[in-house]
DNA sequence: AAATTTTACGCAAACGTTTGCATTTGAGGT
DNA sequence: ACCTCAAATGCAAACGTTTGCGTAAAATTT
């Protein structure tokens, strides 16, 4: 089944010790320089490939680490993680891809497969089960094991670790201060599933915005959605029957927002003339929307790229946790640029 | 650094041989049924945790595999993850994720990383760069050492493994006759990336459709894009100043029918009736588009699952190489939903 | 009471690699 | 011929776990 030649197999080709094959690999002073050179011709010849894992069991680490997302469709989740990527390549790293689609069951089950096979660290976005139920008890074990933890997205109520985090408080507030500036006088909100950090920050930053320019906060202005476009359509055909209808729409991403534009289309709503419209994650196809959304960009990769870099500070220096907040930028296109005439 | 408890510091606590303690953890009827009460207690006290490692180096299995792929960011290819993901979950594997960002050389390195950590197979998109330079040589040596290979979307030149594919061919074919129903006598095409099987495929499919269909295939309709929205931008541009002004388009994927649909609409164009256009993938936002888009859907998430499936078969059997190839299915939209007046 | 079986556990090897500490060999100096 | 020293290599333990085999003690059967 297995065709691998190991050390020992060399050994015995070269009637020596495993000790002399190893250190002829790995270019030992002690060895004869011929001697090596004849013993790292052969290994090449014969495909010799370390076994990684004798020396993780050995050296108590694995140079392997863990990611678990609640999904990985959406862009800004698949985006992260080619960051992610990117800086471990150049470190060595192989990065273990765990999708809890949500689910605390399925989130532990990871954890403990990913504790089992001794990774080095762990990345984790937190499922929103875990989240609403509180249950932070399986990440506990792991920063117990003394293993680095980095949050990502979301927070880690109790827990005490590093984060990466784009600042969605100030994303929504910008968002919401824009729709302002250009007029809205009714600005509505879509907003995420409850539970989630996400739509609770986003949420907060359109509320406070609103306070601070002295506007009500009112509730049936605000809609809850799922970060799916379909869960859109109903909730903006909700805000679109009201007798006071909004002229300002703040989502909670860009799907919804795309989602919500084509039911205003279909209403024969125009924008952002009637109804302007901003949304969240700025992802490729927000310029191609019709109008072009404008949108609050998160920095997806550099999140990636910022946590890989928190871990590989930890490895060193182990210093106390710290968060790394991200600042958003307020992409403005059509969708929301109205011609202002006053 | 490592807090991690094993079998023998269990061992100690209880002055007896380590042998004991693995056999009361793993339920064996030879241990006294109170004794492993007490000692799993104990373990599920201290928190002990199996090192998967040292049963890996064992039993020659790591219960680990990897998955190459050229970008993560496409719809595409997140869910495909996602359909290996919850096969694999099921069956106990861990999954290393591998962007190879369409480098022959990342590619390289990422398989050298896979194997020395002993992964117990591989699912592979191979790299745009292998492809063009026709090299394979690195994934002969994953085959010579007898493990699973599995190629996703893109095929394998010369190596003789498994495959799991939509039918490219057969799906453009479909989108082609589609347009040609909806009275389109000057089709376009967008093409992707040359080199790239997927690219190939859908022009053949377009290809023949149209001279089985008595039209020509006009090089002038034909332009090459990548899979970026962007660039489809100057493309469609370019499709638009000829003399002969196309009344259809197949696009290589949903991204660039998005944005062709902006360029056409920044010109007046109206869609389906001056052009139709039909996309690829059949991306969530497609329904979203202005007009919603019409697309072939590749059923990406049951192309990971039947994959996962296909080395799971694999590991008991191990038949000879099969390719497993899903039918496409078109769904029609407003995009090309022409209102036939004859 | 002797023989037999059952119960409950220990021993040691194995997986592949590294590494500190011998040990061997040969050369050079006296 | 003896001592010294360096060069080159071997030995054995270690990482954590499983498992076939051995063995002691206890329980059961004759």
């Amino acid at each position: 089944m297995n065709n691998s030649v190991s050390i020992k197999d060399i050994a015995k080709k070269f009637k020596c010790a495993p000790s002399t094959i190893s250190r002829a690999l790995n270019d030992h002073p002690a060895i004869n320089i011929e001697t090596r050179k004849t013993i790292q011709e052969y290994a090449l010849k014969v495909g010799y490939q370390k076994n990684t894992l004798s020396l993780s069991l050995l050296n108590n680490c694995s140079m392997t680490l863990g990611l678990i997302l609640p999904s990985i469709t959406h862009f800004h989740e698949s985006s992260m993680l080619e960051g992610l990527e990117d800086i471990l390549l150049k470190s060595g790293y192989l990065l273990n891809i765990c999708v809890s689609n949500e689910s605390h069951t399925i989130e532990k089950e990871y954890i403990d497969r990913l504790l089992a096979n001794r990774v080095d660290g762990l990345f984790i976005s937190m499922a929103q089960e875990s989240y609403d139920q509180q249950l932070g008890e399986h990440i506990d074990r792991v920063i117990q094991r003394s293993l680095p933890v980095i949050f990502i997205d979301r927070p880690n109520h109790g827990v005490a670790s590093d984060r990466v985090v784009t600042d969605d408080y100030q994303g929504a507030y910008m968002a919401t201060k824009h729709l302002i500036d250009m007029g809205c006088l009714r600005i509505a909100h879509l907003h995420g599933p409850s539970g989630i950090s996400v739509s609770k920050q986003r949420f907060l930053g359109y509320q406070d915005c609103l306070l601070a320019h002295g506007r009500k906060v009112e509730e049936k202005w605000i809609q809850y959605v799922h970060f799916s476009a379909e869960s859109a359509i109903a909730a903006t055909r909700n805000l679109m029957q009201l007798d006071q209808k909004p002229d300002g729409i703040f989502g909670v991403n860009d799907e919804v927002c795309l989602a919500a534009m084509h039911v205003l289309r279909d209403l024969g709503i125009s924008i952002p003339q009637d109804v302007a419209i901003v949304g969240f994650d700025d992802i490729p196809l927000a310029s191609f929307g019709y109008p072009p959304l404008s949108s609050v960009s998160r920095q997806s990769r550099r999140i990636g790229e910022e946590a890989a870099k928190l871990f590989l500070s930890k490895k060193t220096h182990n210093k106390s946790p710290i968060t790394i907040s991200l600042d958003p930028k307020l992409m403005i296109r059509d969708s929301s640029l109205r011609v202002m005439m006053n």
